[in-house]
DNA sequence: TGTACATCAGTGAACGCGCGTTCACTGATGTAC
DNA sequence: TGTACATCAGTGAACGCGCGTTCACTGATGTAC
């Protein structure tokens, strides 16, 4: 027994192929579209028969699904570190904006439109909540600005998917504001429904930004 | 010469039966997604071989920019109706967000991530900024609270795409904070990113709205 | 009103294509004694 | 250190499938005199 399973040789090569294969997924992505992702194209790319993959994902399905949880993963991750590294919500804010538009399909394959009949395998949605946890923790630490509204309370009695976090319903109510004000901006930006307008949508964002962290 | 060319009896069935294949085609779309549309599968589903099709539309992608096309019509058309029934923009929000619910599918096709390589046909722009003049209206006869930001400095220098409107930089600033907030609401809960979350999305809507209106 | 002709909707066969997936196999890599 | 065996990555052939699209055709509908 000189090597754990979990790191033998073969494991680790395993791993590296399969780490090969999203990346060329991802790459083919970007070019043809989510619904075009092809598992026969991806093996040419690699200079591999088609039937190879098998041996690394047992359905298109599956590498969907790999992808999908890599993207949760990546932001998850990301909001983690600016977090460490001291950032508040404003920071937060810049940071799922840099991720966005470093690759605007892996934002639109966890925000945009959803797949029919495509169901998220369990373990995204607990990382889609540390996302949300992340989120919380920047949202409660801001001093509250405004009288509370009917929504606020609305809040306060349908809190349940804020698993466990103490934060009053103001933060909880920042937070949906937060999340759905920055997607609205990203999500149009990233469709390219503003090229063309030519002012800049970055200032949007940041004009958007302030509005939240003042109200 | 008893009627004129565009109401021949073969035009009306011309356009009856195109009208025909858009409605499978929208139905196809709810069922199975935008990227499965398929020319065999709707004429299979209206008695017909699949080639017959090709005396209606010249290739599936000529489909399909018809779906964009009637899309942003139906869209147009609402807002145009609500206005002209005496709407202020909390009714043209309202009406939008009904015409989304109608159907998600036709809403994403607009709004939602964008086919790659996919070009929207130039009329299609043209309705775009129909849509665009009528909310830019609604946000202009609204009174003007809260003083001028930086973003609407760089609004005033970057007003083009507001074609000939006169509206003052803040109903621009107004008409885009309109757009990205309801879209953000409206995207995220069409594509069922609340769903489980206990609250009632109509509410975050009507919450958005509110503050859009008295800001 | 009736006949001759043109238009055009729809059919069925056929094309090439790429897809996901299975299967039996070869050959290299790692393991056990 | 060397041999015998098990594991497993990758291949190539094959499957059935549905797709978009073309083509030559039939038959019904409308038009012109």
């Amino acid at each position: 027994m000189a090597t754990t399973g979990t790191d033998s040789p073969r494991e680790r090569y395993r791993a590296q192929v399969r780490a090969e294969i999203t990346r060329h997924a991802w790459e083919q992505m970007a070019t043809a579209g989510a619904s075009a992702l092809s598992l026969n194209a991806i093996a040419k790319q690699m200079g591999m028969s088609g039937p190879a993959l098998y041996r690394y994902f047992a359905s298109r399905d599956d590498l969907i699904t790999e992808l999908v949880r890599e993207a949760y993963r990546s932001l998850a991750d990301t909001l983690h570190e600016a977090s460490a590294a001291g950032a508040d919500l404003s920071g937060l804010a810049h940071a799922l904006r840099d991720w966005a538009l470093t690759d605007p399909h892996r934002y639109f394959l966890v925000y945009g439109t959803p797949v029919p009949g495509y169901q998220a395998p369990a373990d995204t949605t607990a990382i889609s909540s540390e996302i949300m946890t992340t989120l919380l923790d920047a949202c409660a630490a801001l001093p509250r600005a405004g009288a509370a509204t009917s929504f606020d309370s609305h809040l306060e009695d349908h809190r349940d998917w804020a698993a466990g976090h103490h934060a009053p319903s103001g933060a909880l109510h920042r937070f949906l504001t937060f999340w759905t004000r920055l997607h609205g901006v990203l999500s149009l930006e990233l469709a390219g429904h503003f090229t063309g307008m030519g002012f800049d949508p970055a200032r949007l964002f940041a004009a958007e930004l302030d509005e939240l962290m003042s109200s």
